[in-house]
Formats: structure tokens, C-alpha cells, sequence
DNA sequence: GGCAAGTTTCCTGGTT
DNA sequence: TAACCAGGAAACTTGC
């Protein structure tokens, strides 16, 4: 049995990337460590969904890859629809925490409901930092055509008129924080240098963009490694998944977007 | 079809 | 021991 409308990674980019909310973020920040209360989870979207499940993991120091995400490709309708099982069968051992979770939240919400009185779908409260920007239903976000990205610059070598390089796929995520659920972050911005903190997550996103479902971290860190004889990356010795941009690299520097 | 660029895949060996 | 790093070699994909 699958609690997922469709398990394939297609859905689960969909859900990380995707259109629909792709500006209805309050919760990228969650820096305190909470999502809005006020957001009843009924009326999450995918994405929201997506970054509750992120935020458990954290909170919970549970790696990542220990649940299929892609069983969770399901809005927050869906998901409080969830029975105990239902959660056990997507999600194994995890399971108890995100039923107990999610009830909690549902709890949360009903009361929220009762006092405000249906103040406002939150839905329609989400501030969007790009309000000029807006992404046809369906179509899955690709960072590299994002307008505050600046666009795909053309690699030193050769310009691909068709899309992104690796590199440039990486920069973009990191110009993108709030379609960046935690994925990649800059640890010196001016100085270029980012690390990866899901390594295999952003592995899987590039091999969705290429349209190669095994892709692996091995295999992309192979082509990281090439950047660097063209100093589109510089190493960063004796730190783990730690890169950063060379000065072929560009269009990551905040002064140039 | 040939070529070049940019990966992708596989591998061995070293480091953390 | 696992995960990551480094880099060689060959194969593959794509555009020209």
C-alpha cells in the first residue's frame, strides 16, 4: 500500500520545487524551529508538508534518508487523513512521531479555528518575496530560470544554450533560499564558499534535472571535482562537502546580480 | 559521421 | 566501518 498519489521522484521535486508555492513560504522561517500554528496542516501544500517532515527530522537528529519522502507526496488534506498506519506503513519506525505530530497540529489548528473564527485561509496569508514572479501549474521550478538568479551565465568553455551546468544548477539553489529547504548553504558568502548538508538529496534533485534517477553524491562530487582544474571551483582542503567558487565561476557574487 | 564539451560511471586508494 | 575526497580512465549525451 501507498499513502503517495505517485512515488516517483518526479513528485517529489514537485513537491520541493514546485510552482504552486513556490512563494507561500512563512515557514522558510523557521528559524525558531516552528511552523505557523496558525497554518491549519488541512490546508498545507505539498512543499509545506515537505519542510514538516523536514523539520521533525531535525528535530528529532533522524537522518533524512531514513523515510521515503516521496511517500509523502500528498497535501496537508491528504496527509491529516493519514490513519496510525498509514503512517507506520510510509514512513516505518518514524511513523508513531509524525502521526503524533501531525495530531498534535490538527489539535492545534481546531482550536485556532474555534477562536479565530475561519479568520483566513493561511494559504492567503503567505507573503511571497518574489511577488512578481509566477510559475505556470504543474511545471516543475527550475532554479536556473529563476529572474533573481541572474541568468545562466555561459560556462567559461562553451555556452549551453539548452539549460544549466552543474555548477550553475548549485549557485542557483544557493541564490534561492526559500527553495532551498536545506539542501545547500553558503558557510561565506563573499567569499564563495557553501557546503552541502544533504549531500544526496541535492544529488537526486540534479539527477531529476537530468533526467538520471541514479544519480548518486559519488557521482556528482566526481563532477564537482572537474570544476576544479577549470577554477570554476576552488578546493577547500580538509573540510567534508565544503566547495567553493573560482574565479571562472559566475554570477554567485551578491554584487553581481 | 566526426568532434568537443560536459558530464556520468566505475574504479582504486587515501582521509576523516 | 562508513562517508567522503581525489583523480584516472572510459563511456555516454548533446550540440555544432
Amino acid at each position: 500500500m501507498s499513502v503517495t498519489t505517485s512515488t516517483n521522484l518526479d513528485s517529489q521535486l514537485t513537491t520541493t520545487w514546485g510552482p504552486t508555492n513556490s512563494c507561500s513560504f512563512v515557514m522558510s522561517g523557521y528559524t525558531s524551529r516552528l511552523w505557523p500554528h496558525e497554518s491549519q496542516p488541512q490546508f498545507w501544500s505539498k512543499y509545506q508538508v515537505w519542510e514538516w517532515l523536514q523539520q521533525i527530522m531535525d528535530m528529532h537528529q533522524i537522518d533524512a534518508s531514513s523515510i521515503p519522502f516521496q511517500n509523502f507526496d500528498i497535501d496537508g488534506h491528504q496527509l491529516c487523513s493519514l490513519s496510525y498506519q498509514d503512517f507506520i506503513r510510509a514512513a516505518g519506525s518514524v511513523g508513531p512521531i509524525l502521526f503524533h505530530s501531525i495530531t498534535e497540529l490538527k489539535w492545534s489548528g481546531q482550536y485556532h479555528v474555534e477562536i479565530g473564527q475561519l479568520e483566513s485561509k493561511p494559504e492567503l496569508d503567505y507573503s511571497c518575496p518574489f511577488p512578481d514572479v509566477s510559475y505556470p501549474s504543474g511545471e516543475i521550478y527550475d532554479p536556473s530560470i529563476h529572474p533573481l538568479a541572474p541568468a545562466a551565465s555561459p560556462s567559461p568553455s562553451s555556452p549551453d544554450p539548452r539549460g544549466t551546468h552543474l555548477w550553475e544548477f548549485i549557485r542557483d539553489i544557493l541564490l534561492n533560499p526559500d527553495r532551498n529547504p536545506g539542501l545547500i548553504k553558503w558557510e561565506d558568502r563573499t567569499e564563495g564558499i557553501f557546503r552541502f548538508l544533504k549531500s544526496e538529496a541535492v544529488a537526486q534533485l540534479w539527477g531529476k534535472k537530468k533526467n538520471n534517477s541514479s544519480m548518486t553524491y559519488e557521482k556528482l562530487s566526481r563532477a564537482m571535482r572537474y570544476y576544479y582544474k577549470r577554477e570554476i571551483l576552488e578546493r577547500v582542503d580538509g573540510r567534508r562537502l565544503v566547495y567553493k567558487f573560482g574565479r571562472n565561476a559566475r554570477g554567485w557574487k551578491e554584487s553581481e546580480k
